[in-house]
DNA sequence: ATAGGGACTTGCAGGGAGAATC
DNA sequence: GATTCTCCCTGCAAGTCCCTAT
């Protein structure tokens, strides 16, 4: 506990220190004052005809300003957007608008590569044959480089769409023609650079760190992590490597209790020491240290067999060591092993609940019910005025849990008798009398909260001290399954310290259970997985709950790192990997061209795989298990996908595609009926499994990573040119939209939405019969007549016809500027920007452009995805993907 | 070879804080 | 100062993919 206190007062003092300075990226000492400077509450491209939303510093200030005029410029809209999008059709100037735009933006909105980009294409033909696919695909070297890095669309020769000639196209994913030249390979990777001297680089490092003095690490004992950039020097770094003995430790089985975790749990005083020896070590040193350690078990460790002869099987394969070391002998992967010692306070339970004596009325009659019968008609009532209450199942998935806590005899027995009314008005005006705090009060309560929580939002992992993410047990309520979820309505009942397994360091003390009387259901000492504390899910006691730690963690850092590392490296692979597939679209093998053609669409069209998925979800699909009514061909060589995905969001689009994919469809439904499957030979583990063998570490979803980042890069490189702050935020955050429109990314429209339109429409309005009378006023001015009155009218002052020009000019700006609003908005108002931003866009993209571009790089990132993205933050400016 | 357990990532929605606007 | 708007955080559902047992 006095390492607990310990760590708060660490804690406290570096949140102090985080905040106010953004961090600035500068290539000169003249940055920007002016960048800082550009403010207003709306910034627009100009010429594109919409604004863009406006980004602001994490203190409030608005960064945009009234004159963005080369942000996203006419090449830099969507519609008329070049190369990047994987929906890009080659047809797409011929495909006719699908009924929602929004879902089908790639035939009409992507534009036919550039000239650049014909012009690649014109040496099509591979200097890599493609390779058999038993083989891992030959990765190219750098020099190789190519058009291949990029996304399949990308790569669609303009041709096609503008005469149609499929033929010119025909040896898709084959072409090795010179992309422009990129940095020497050094300065691609930060991963070469030893620890230590990234962390002189950080230190010393100019403007961008300059606040964070040296000092800082040596300051706390238990250094602290899940802090933006302030505390990025005091964090364990990502790469950092396990010592030698740490790394030789066995893979446990899950159950095994006699982890062999050092016995002799050290002190946190200790493992500090421990700690810091190892970050003298650099970090090529620490991972020569941790493969030799590492070697010398493995064969004697049953649980580490299968990764050990993985690795082998990689290295073989691997033209690139580096890649092998990085991913595969990294403490977060390496044999398993996550850490070393860990240190928690368990989870924290939902209060209990206080029952409300609010009666609901059965055949208009009050009910009496017991708390535990009142809790779950709380339940129901609070969502009344919720969709899902429409909905027959879920309102049969509710009654029949809700019976069982009722009894069979109870005076209520049908669903369509009860009126929760007098609960859900009860509850509103709960909700009425919260919103009416005070703030002062409202602090306090929050205060309040953070107080209870405050020893459950750290954990200590290998002597740092690192951020929960979920450290809340979730609450009782019914299950609010996305889509037609079978199991909506579901009792989810309350989860008690005897369902929970705590995850926990040997040797350091068991969190205390925090409910008296009960304790947990089993602790374990695993060091070979990152979750905390887990218990079944209530609604699919086969599925579990499990607690992590948060997103700014060093361990997920480091993921997070590897999974990047891994779609860059797809890169060097993609080209044999196009060419292999298109070869196998005529392959008489028809397993070869079911993996052949779902190749190509997960690479294409950045399709998720599509595992199977049993009768009690949400009947959704990925590619592997789209259905033959899913995919309508359209003569001569349209599909049109129509399906639910992920979280039973809708996926439209029409594509056009190569004739080989097009007929091999055409045959992969002949003879099938609308619900069978189109791929019936094929799912998710055949298809990895196939992927790789063409690059190791392969899956589906890499395939999504690398396009998404591929494409912020080549449009920020297309469109960045220079301008105002405000213009290179634009600039990226159409970058960012073209993104989430590949990968699919969608919100609901916001219920204010149409009312904040039509308020701008009449501000719009307004605005218009202001120039009419100025125009009137100017016009008589100019004859020396005095103004008309105004509206309410009073005599208005007399104005020169100049000062009246230039009151007319700044009505049409305005009038312009909430134009583009409302036209952003519209763009906006169904695409998701913030879920590429957090999962698939590699951040160092973001950050060496920030570097390049002096844009401060909180103008990208807000305090979270700083916090997360920690990792990223020292990149060279130099960096691509 | 396959099913299913297990661990982890990805994804959307809702609510609240605080900035912007009136 | 009140209201509106935006952005961010949190919650938790729903994916992916690996691994092991059969």
């Amino acid at each position: 506990m006095a390492v607990e206190a310990f760590a708060k007062t660490n804690l406290m003092e570096d949140i102090d220190d985080d905040d106010d300075m953004p961090l600035v990226f500068k290539r000169s000492s003249t940055t920007s004052k002016q960048n800082q400077s550009n403010s207003s509450s709306q910034k627009q491209d100009g010429r594109l005809g919409r604004q863009v939303p406006d980004v602001r510093s994490p203190n409030g200030q608005s960064s945009s300003t009234h004159k963005v005029k080369t942000a996203a410029s006419s090449k830099a809209s969507p519609a008329v957007s070049p190369l990047t999008s994987p929906k890009a059709s080659p047809l797409s100037s011929r495909t006719s608008p699908a009924p929602n735009s929004r879902t089908t933006p790639a035939p009409n909105s992507r534009p036919p590569s550039s000239a650049g980009n014909q012009a690649k294409n014109v040496n099509q033909q591979s200097n890599i044959a493609p390779k058999e696919s038993k083989q891992a695909v030959e990765p190219k070297s750098e020099s190789e480089d190519s058009e291949d890095d990029k996304p399949l669309s990308a790569r669609v020769p303009s041709g096609l769409s503008k005469s149609n000639s499929i033929h010119a196209n025909k040896v898709l994913g084959t072409s090795t023609s010179v992309q422009k030249s990129r940095p020497p390979k050094k300065e691609d990777s930060d991963d070469e650079i030893p620890l230590a001297s990234k962390f002189q680089m950080k230190s010393s490092a100019g403007a961008s760190t300059s606040k964070f003095s040296s000092s800082e690490e040596v300051k706390p004992k238990i250094r602290q992590n899940g802090l933006p950039s302030g505390t990025v020097l005091s964090k364990r770094p990502p790469g950092e490597v396990k010592s030698a003995a740490q790394a030789s430790v066995k893979k446990p089985r899950l159950s095994d209790a006699s982890t062999p975790v050092s016995s002799k749990q050290p002190s946190v005083k200790t493992e500090k020491k421990t700690e810091d020896d190892d970050d003298e070590v650099p970090l090529s040193q620490r991972i020569k240290k941790a493969v030799a350690s590492a070697s010398k078990v493995s064969s004697v460790k049953k649980a580490t067999k299968v990764v050990s002869s993985s690795m082998k099987k990689t290295k073989k394969k691997l033209k690139k060591p580096k890649y092998s070391k990085s991913s595969k002998l990294q403490p977060s992967s390496g044999d398993g092993q996550k850490w070393t010692t860990l240190e928690h306070n368990g989870v924290i339970f939902p209060p209990p609940y206080k029952p409300h004596g609010v009666k609901m009325l059965y055949k208009g009659k009050p009910v009496d019910l017991t708390p535990e019968q009142e809790e779950v008609a709380t339940m129901y009532a609070v969502m009344l005025d919720t969709e899902y209450l429409t909905k027959q199942q879920f309102k049969e998935n509710f009654m029949n849990d809700w019976r069982k806590i009722l009894g069979k005899n109870h005076v209520i027995q049908k669903l369509e008798e009860c009126d929760f009314t007098p609960i859900y008005e009860w509850h509103q005006s709960e909700k009425e009398k919260k919103k009416q705090m005070s703030s002062e009060e409202k602090k306090a309560l929050r205060e309040e909260k953070l107080k209870q929580e405050e020893k459950y939002m750290w954990a200590i992992v290998d002597g740092v001290k690192e951020k929960v993410g979920n450290f809340r047990v979730e609450p009782p309520g019914l299950f609010r399954g996305r889509g037609e979820h079978p199991k909506m309505g579901k009792l989810k009942r309350r989860i008690r310290p005897n369902d929970i397994t705590i995850n926990i360091g040997k040797g350091v003390p068991v969190p205390e259970c925090p409910i008296p009387g009960q304790r947990w259901k089993e602790v374990r000492h695993d060091n070979t997985v990152t979750w905390l504390a887990f218990w079944n899910d209530p609604i699919n006691p086969r599925e579990f709950k499990y607690v992590f730690l948060a997103a700014s963690s060093s361990l997920k850092g480091q993921s997070d790192k590897e999974k990047y590392e891994k779609a860059r490296r797809l890169k060097d692979y993609i080209e044999g990997i196009r060419s292999a597939y298109t070869k196998d679209f005529t392959s008489k093998d028809p397993v070869k061209r079911q993996i052949a053609v779902a190749t190509y669409l997960i690479d294409k069209l950045a399709l998720r795989a599509g595992n199977e998925k049993d009768d009690d979800e949400a009947d959704t699909v990925g590619c592997c298990t789209l259905k033959v009514e899913n995919v309508e061909p359209v003569p001569p060589n349209i599909l049109k996908f129509d399906f639910l995905g992920k979280d039973s969001i809708r996926y439209q689009n029409e594509v056009a595609v190569y004739e080989p994919v097009f007929k091999a469809i055409q045959q992969f439904r002949s003879g099938k009926k609308g619900g069978d499957d189109l791929f019936d030979k094929l799912d998710t583990s055949k298809l990895n499994a196939h992927l790789k063998e063409l690059m190791p570490g392969l899956t589906a979803k890499v395939f999504r990573t690398y396009n998404a980042s591929f494409t912020l890069e080549q449009q920020l490189t297309k469109l960045t040119q220079g301008g105002e702050l405000a213009d290179k935020v634009a600039v990226y955050n159409v970058a960012n939209k073209e993104v989430a429109i590949i990968c699919n990314h969608q919100r609901t429209v916001s219920k204010s939405h149409s009312v904040q339109i039509s308020r701008l429409n009449e501000k719009i309005d307004e605005l218009k019969a202001i120039l009419e009378e100025f125009k009137v006023d100017l016009t008589r001015a100019k004859k020396g007549k005095p103004p008309v009155k105004g509206a309410d009218g009073k005599a208005k002052r007399n104005l020169t016809p100049e000062a009246l020009q230039k009151k007319i000019d700044q009505t049409n700006v305005k009038i312009d500027n909430i134009e583009r609003q409302i036209e952003t908005k519209e763009e906006l108002k169904t695409v998701a920007l913030g879920t590429s931003k957090i999962n698939y866009l590699d951040p160092r993209i973001t950050v060496a452009w920030c570097k390049r571009h002096e844009v401060p790089i909180e103008k990208m990132f807000n305090k979270s995805l700083l916090a997360k993205f920690a990792w990223a933050m020292d990149v060279e400016p130099s960096f691509t993907f």
